[in-house]
DNA sequence: TGAATTAATTGATAATGTCAACTAAATTGA
DNA sequence: TCAATTTAGTTGACATTATCAATTAATTCA
């Protein structure tokens, strides 16, 4: 029953990532996006333009909670809407250039809390941990199909 | 800036354990505990006879919010109080043997859902991830002192 | 076309997280 | 020794995040 270690040390990674974003972002943010929000917006920098529903997707999330965060950022002007032509239903959600800078300062700290968490690694150290975590995640997405 | 994709895994990690515990405890979280509380009781468990501040240092958590999930479980008959010797303002908190198997029962859950998404790492790697994790663990403790 | 599915929003509520104020016991140090 | 400070725990108030059900509109498919 050792491997049950792991889920608190994951845990314990989540919280600290947590508290150091926390902390840097109180002078940073602001746009006071917080942190889902900043979660929100950095995943649809990677995916643009991208419908809310493969924003669900990707962050694991209910969709009525992310429904609900775009509307603030839409609000804040951090994101657009364009409607889909293939899909009625849906719009294309992208950053506004005001989004753009937003994800740009919430990478920056980003970088420096997982940079302080993982300095006890040596370079290659921190490659073999980002290829277990993604190897993990490749194979839990296939499992959903 | 591709380290912070590293953030993006572990969220997930984090977020497939939970669905997943959630999934599987439907059925089977006997005492409603819901899933902080299982953490809870899982620490406890490790650290018997403890203090509800060095749970707050173990878990990373708010000392008022592990102070009223102990009350609930208390209620439950999961854990008991005593007074400590050493500090008349602490009690030190221990599981009742109702409290031993609901953790029994979340150990094996948890256990499951773990075996579940390591699936794909073979038996070395999956002890280079845990190593790895609580070394980055280890690093970030020392650093609070 | 009509029935079933899907995308998104909204409502309601629960669970978790954060911060400040407070009581009581312990510790410090002049 | 004793006043001042610190620490452990509780409580209150509130913010954020999570879950689920119900609804609307567009799409798909039989």
């Amino acid at each position: 029953m050792e491997r049950i270690e792991l889920a608190r040390t994951v845990d314990g990674f989540m919280r600290r990532l947590h508290a150091g974003i926390h902390e840097k972002a109180e002078a940073r943010d602001s746009e006071r996006v917080g942190p889902f929000g900043g979660m929100v917006l950095m995943a649809i920098e990677e995916f643009q333009p991208v419908a809310l529903n493969k924003l669900v997707e990707h962050m694991r999330r209910d969709k009525a909670q992310i429904s609900r965060v775009l509307q603030q950022l839409g609000g804040k002007g951090l994101l657009t809407r364009a409607p889909s032509k293939l899909d009625g239903r849906s719009s294309l959600i992208s950053l506004t250039p005001k989004g753009q800078c937003v994800v740009r300062d919430l990478q920056d700290i980003v970088g420096e809390v997982l940079e302080n968490l993982l300095s006890p690694l040596a370079p290659d150290e921190r490659q073999a941990l980002l290829r277990l975590m993604e190897t993990v995640q490749a194979h839990a997405d296939e499992e959903r199909v």
